[in-house]
DNA sequence: TGTGTCCATCCTGTATACAGTGATATGCCG
DNA sequence: CGGCATATCACTGTATACAGGATGGACACA
């Protein structure tokens, strides 16, 4: 029951899914290079599918905002400043500051709110005394657990897409610099902060304080950006390993 | 170079762009019901395009969030309840606000300053002394040109693509309750009280004030919201005259 | 009469063939 | 030697053919 959200028909639209898996990694990957253009054939023949699935893929990755329509037909890999991180990030704590502000002012079910305080507990379990005996992974999937659980604690399907959404951005994900993080201690701080944000948070939620909901959580968000800056500024050899970051220019 | 912002590549996909066009109108005008499934063949021959093209119309209306996937294949018309309207309303004045808020945190080039002033006095000018002499079609196409530009105020192009977004869902865009206002007294009030948050928010943002400019431009949203309100409540034989509120349910 | 099973039909997902258009390279002319 | 025109090439957009699977109905049996 906790891990079938993320199957999505297993293998009946195979084809169309792994070609929508295959040139999302290919392009986060760094694969290709910004304004190149995707040739249809040679993709097709690399991942093994016809034009028809890859097609739909890449219509798809063009609404996501990873890729670019070229005028004169096919699709580009799109290229992103700094800025453009900086912004997708500051939109998805706006978007989750207002699930959480939504959830706050209509209130929430007493088996959501008792689920997703169960995950902070959760969430807890995984510092441990010495800093490098935390459970890392483990936590990347419960943080990635939490935030889809906020996106939908308003009960509204509509913010829930929306939220998941504003999450899709490969940079802009909840989880982006947390992947890669586990060996830098910079990096390692800003997780308790951000378990701090996460029980304030449910907190303000559970005590309907919606307007201090909404501000926490575009504050969490900014957790991201902090880590951004850190990798453009500090140690830019980090760019590499963050999924998506070589495609952000300068 | 006011008009050519509409036009995408005139005629190249013509057979894709009809089809987008096509089923939209058809989902929108109420030719289906919600939770009926679309048949790709006799779409296909009713548009005179061929499957293919359709295909990749029908996975962007789903994108759009105006179809939903079913299960065993192919798609349906989503059905929508007052809440799921509500939301993108609130969920569009979000946006707006947000954009609104950078726009004023991060400043404005005078150009685009005076572009958006220019805009208020056009607007001001399908007012008339007497109401019914109002200049109606003008006014509907001057404001969604000013929500537009709003939109694209920051300077960001991430923002503008998610707020053109959030005014995709059809009864959640600034025009959605404007078409067929004109012979309703009641929505007639509302314009002027739009017009003068136009001036607000614009105020707000050449001022600095974020804060204040974002509110202002989440309240403006929430005049949608009393038209539903109205259209739901008051006088429900508007539902069919307001494109896509027939797929709301009760 | 209700239920379960089997079959026919329809439909989607995928592959491939085709046409039109844009890009590129080459050759000719100035 | 450089610029322009032309021809060739490659690539996308579209149409259609095909296969696997789901859905609905009919029939038989309890």
């Amino acid at each position: 029951m906790a891990a079938e959200k993320g199957n999505v028909d297993r293998k009946r639209d195979s084809q169309a899914l792994k070609g929508l898996l295959g040139v999302r990694d290919l392009v986060l990957g760094g694969g290709v290079s910004p304004g190149e253009r995707l040739s249809e054939v040679s993709l097709a023949e690399k991942l093994g599918i016809s034009r028809t699935p890859l097609r739909a893929a890449l219509a798809r990755l063009e609404q996501e905002g990873l890729l670019e329509q070229i005028p004169s037909g096919g699709y580009a890999v799109r290229g992103f400043t700094a800025a453009d991180v900086f912004d997708a990030i500051e939109l998805r704590g706006v978007l989750e500051g207002t699930a959480a502000r939504l959830a706050a002012e209509r209130g929430v079910t007493p088996a959501k709110l008792k689920a997703i305080k169960g995950l902070i507990l959760e969430l807890d379990k995984c510092f441990r005394d010495r800093p490098e005996d935390m459970l890392f992974a483990q936590y990347v999937e419960l943080n990635a657990e939490f935030h889809s659980m906020l996106a939908g604690l308003a009960g509204s399907e509509t913010m829930r897409r929306e939220v998941e959404r504003a999450a899709q951005l490969p940079f802009a994900s909840p989880s982006a610099f947390l992947e890669k993080q586990e060996d830098v201690p910079a990096f390692r701080l800003s997780l308790v902060r951000a378990q701090r944000q996460h029980r304030d948070i449910v907190a303000a939620i559970e005590m309907r304080e919606g307007t201090r909901a909404e501000a926490l959580a575009r504050e969490h968000a900014r957790l991201a950006r902090h880590n951004l800056e850190f990798v453009m500024e500090e140690d830019r050899s980090l760019i590499t390993r963050v999924p998506g970051l070589t495609l952000v220019s300068t």
